[in-house]
DNA sequence: TAAACGTGGAT
DNA sequence: TATCCAAGTTT
């Protein structure tokens, strides 16, 4: 049983012994001065807000358009959606990230044709229950579908309410979080759901920005504890941070006849279900550790492909991601008699050329395409 | 419940 | 260059 905590109540009701409430007053800057031409707000349907809301899930505006415009022209509708190889959809996903958003939309779209024949519900609730849909997308969707009052938490709201509310602990803490959400349902105007959820988001995005927040412009300056007490260097407070395991692997490219031996990735984990450079040798070291190939486990995946004739490290190929680095190196093969029995498992082939029709880790893709000009592989 | 999950932009 | 983190959800 949460209650909200009476400091957050009473900067709450400062609001209204002052004009307008929050809520209305983001309602009308919204008007005014938020954003009112993003892709999905023009021609809106359940079906276009739900696929944007899930394609900026932890992904900035810039970023998902291009993805957004692609999915709309080659699906339409939940219909053709849901009847597509999932293949299509991971292929068209490829380079956003969060792959599991991928597999849950395709699911999702299933779900929405064979339970709701094709129209997603108003209730929030039932929204939630449905795959990849949260929460706060559930609110999302619910409020700009079908004007349903429903509050959202993401990154904006928090950054916004830790202001000016003076919320001096890491709103990623889970006590802290549930005291959020108390407050987002409490400040929900009468009238305007849509301009206010969208307001919120236009105010962390343009005017309450992480750095350099123009207050001046804030419809909510004359009531931000931040503001006030000049914290909005210092909130929202800083996600503590954790020491990141380091963890390397081989990723060989073996190359036949200019073709590239690939292989599907299981479908949870580090880029799920796409394909990528076979992987050997995963290994966990410390940060400042000399990088040492294992040989045992480069040898059983040259045992596989029997007609591979040599292995070469090229130091060059060298990526680094959040969670671990890739040594890529090629392996030269020649003959092909291999090629047959490697497209009966879970390897295939693919030419470089094929590169952006494939399900291919950004990396992984840059890397193919690059392979087209490279002549020295 | 905390950790896992991609990629690219900003500082 | 290193670090943070963005229209969060899932396990």
């Amino acid at each position: 049983m949460t209650v909200l905590h009476p400091d957050l109540a009473a900067t709450a009701a400062s609001f209204f012994s002052d004009g307008p409430s929050l809520g209305d007053r983001v309602v009308q800057w919204q008007r005014v001065h938020g954003r009112h031409d993003l892709p999905w707000q023009k021609n809106r349907t359940a079906y276009r807000v739900w696929l944007s809301e899930i394609m900026l899930q932890q992904t900035q505006v810039t970023a998902v358009i291009p993805y957004y415009e692609r999915f709309l022209q080659r699906f339409p509708d939940v219909f053709s959606l849901a009847e597509a190889p999932i293949e299509d959809v991971m292929a068209l996903w490829a380079g956003l990230g969060y792959y599991t958003r991928a597999r849950n939309l395709h699911r999702c779209a299933q779900e929405v044709v064979a339970t709701y024949r094709g129209e997603f519900p108003a209730d929030p609730v039932l929204l939630q229950a449905l795959p990849g849909i949260g929460r706060s997308t559930a609110a999302a969707i619910s409020a700009f579908s079908y004007g349903t009052r429903a509050a959202i938490m993401d990154g904006n709201v928090k950054r916004v309410f830790a202001r000016v509310f003076g919320i001096r602990e890491y709103p990623g803490n889970k006590p802290v979080e549930d005291q959020l959400w108390l407050l987002a349902d409490s400040l929900l105007p009468a009238e305007g759901i849509d301009a206010y959820t969208q307001g919120l988001m236009d105010l962390g995005a343009t005017v309450c920005t992480r750095s350099k927040p123009v207050c001046m412009l804030c419809p909510l300056q004359p009531h931000c504890v931040a503001n006030r007490e000049q914290l909005t260097a210092e909130l929202p407070v800083r996600k503590p941070k954790k020491a990141v395991p380091s963890k390397r692997v081989l990723m060989p490219v073996v190359m036949v006849n200019g073709q590239v031996l690939l292989e599907q990735r299981p479908p949870s984990g580090i880029w799920g279900g796409l394909l990528s450079l076979p992987e050997i040798g995963g290994m966990q070291l410390a940060d400042d550790a000399l990088f040492e190939p294992d040989t045992n486990a480069v040898s059983a995946f040259a045992e596989k492909f029997t007609e591979v004739q040599s292995v070469r490290l090229l130091p060059d190929f060298e990526h680094v991601f959040t969670h671990f680095r890739l040594q890529i190196f090629p392996v030269i093969a020649e003959g092909s008699r291999w090629l047959p029995q490697v497209a009966e498992s879970r390897y295939s082939i693919a030419s470089p050329e094929q590169a952006d029709t494939l399900a291919l880790p950004a990396p992984v893709r840059s890397l193919l395409t690059t392979l087209v000009q490279d002549s020295s592989l």
